[in-house]
DNA sequence: TTGGGTGCAAACTATTTGCATTCGA
DNA sequence: TCGAATGCAAATAGTTTGCACCCAA
């Protein structure tokens, strides 16, 4: 049973060269970041990486991960995953791919994107290309709801 | 062309009937919201709610509103559309269904969901029942990115 | 050196909550 | 009447922004 591992955490030289091929200047905060971030496939929320990048010394700020997650996001290193009103995840594999989602936990797992098809999908509005399709699939250990629990 | 109608505004016996019956106290605000939420298919956020509510005569507080949206989410009469992280949708259909997301406008279009299957859905993980299911296809006017991969 | 990157805190937005008042059954 | 519903504003939470300082190239 082996865990596929993105980046080697410790291999602080292949985080630099990712990030110098993704076109992001490889500063000390987005070292850290990345390397929390991308170490595994992983849903993270924002304050879930800043909690992770600063559990040994404080050297990232809130703000800084914001905009190094949204940076990343942009340049293609991560994507977002809206399922939650409360708050944005963050997910490390950027493959083609859907979730099942936990609304009881908030835990998000993947479904892989090769095995999953969708039939008679309509053409979309006029002058407008699919640019992405999310499939959320929300589950919970619970029996069907009952109003009171 | 006939567009369909949910409920006639000006009907407002069978607003109170239909929150009678789902078990809602009918109250003054809640007849308003439900006229402008349900009168047709649409999807509305919090905010856009307070103000067409209130846009004849102020008697409709934020709280309320937002109260309100979630107590008829809770009663099946509205369903929640997550597609945007900065703010949630009503949505006034209640079959089953997905969407379109425009990127740009922020707008969203039904897909209908008798036409629309999904192939391949793993096993949910153990214990766990599928509550729903959400296809949200983004789609935008401009031109794709050049990709990156 | 120098401009982009960062930290900090304040600003912002969407949403929730506490409590006194009002209203519907 | 009486408890539930409402309004208001303050509280909350996630995220963004402005600006002075710092560091990677």
């Amino acid at each position: 049973m082996l865990h596929q591992v993105f980046l080697d955490k410790s291999s602080r030289k292949d985080v630099v060269k990712l990030l110098a091929e993704h076109g992001i200047t490889p500063t000390q905060q987005r070292i850290l970041i990345a390397q929390e971030m991308l170490c595994k496939h992983q849903h993270l929320s924002a304050d879930q990486v800043l909690q992770r990048v600063n559990a040994h010394s404080n050297t990232v700020s809130k703000a800084t991960v914001y905009n190094t997650l949204g940076l990343f996001t942009d340049k293609g290193l991560i994507k977002e995953v809206i399922v939650d009103s409360s708050k944005v995840f963050y997910d490390s594999n950027t493959k083609p791919h859907h979730h099942f989602y936990d609304i009881d936990s908030g835990s998000l797992h993947d479904i892989s994107g090769e095995h999953l098809a969708i039939e008679g999908l309509p053409e979309p509005p006029p002058a407008m290309t699919i640019k992405d399709i999310d499939v959320i699939v929300r589950v919970s250990s619970k029996a069907s709801l009952s109003s009171t629990d």
